[in-house]
DNA sequence: CATAAATAATACCTTCAGGTATTAATATTT
DNA sequence: AAATATTAATACCTGAAGGTATTATTTATG
């Protein structure tokens, strides 16, 4: 996969909060809507509180809600946070540092592919994809 | 990282091997330019073997040979035989054959994303690289 | 105050890509 | 025929991502 399963679970989560933005939710209300592991799911929204995407609320009536607004949370920094942005700036072939070396065979095949994911992830905002049409319940497809 | 370490691998040796198509070369040989562990390497040559890149020869002067002409091996193909098209065809959300499915959210934001790869790796072929200037020596960095 | 319902923290288990080790088979040279 | 240099096959080891289990903490409410 481009993304790791985990930072993809990460980006559903936050897109599913964000249809109902200044409401919070609860991490068993989100496995119902998301069908993620239960307890995965509970360990990555403690990430994802962690990393100040979310704050967390205990006790009876607590539940998770976006630490800030949906569209001042963009798809690369939710990447960075969760898995780090070095297979971004990694080489496809595995020079050290592509960006310096322009010995790497593949620099210029693989490098429109990688501004243009770039860009994409770093214009495109959580509320971005809480706007658009479809929702997202199926159960992951390994690889 | 986009591709796997181990397609990357191969990758890289059909690109070693390509820039002396027609001589064959040993596992120690690629092993010296490439820098990739030698037995890792000896398993994956073998792996491309039976995949039919490469064919080998086994005893004192054995060795490797393309087993087709560089200008024959397309990346898709590599890709293909050494870790799948699975992680290309599957949804970056994670929705099951994407192709078939316009509910997820992310499917025109990647959806360019996947066409450039496919175009990329199923126009590229080992001779494109083995053309291009640079060679690679460098120890992988993870991730 | 006791109970219930939620998050927080931590430690452990599982799977698999990447890597290592060993032995077998084959071919050439002496 | 023996020695040597190569590939082939197979089984095992390791680390990290993904997943599970347990316990602690916080808060609301009867």
């Amino acid at each position: 996969m481009i993304i790791s399963k985990t930072t993809s679970y990460a980006i559903r989560i936050l897109q599913a909060m964000a249809r109902n933005e200044k409401e919070a939710t609860t991490a068993t209300i989100l496995f119902r809507q998301l069908k993620i592991k239960e307890r995965y799911l509970k360990r990555l929204m403690t990430t994802l509180a962690k990393q100040g995407f979310i704050k967390g609320k205990r006790g009876r009536s607590g539940g998770f809600i976006l630490a800030r607004p949906a569209n001042q949370i963009f798809l690369s920094g939710v990447i960075e946070a969760v898995e780090g942005l070095e297979s971004f700036n990694a080489c496809i072939l595995g020079v050290t540092d592509c960006r310096l070396s322009p010995v790497c065979a593949m620099h210029d095949v693989w490098g429109e592919i990688r501004k243009t994911m770039l860009n994409t992830s770093s214009s495109t905002t959580i509320q971005d994809l809480a706007k658009s049409p479809g929702n997202i319940q199926t159960e992951m497809s390994n690889k």
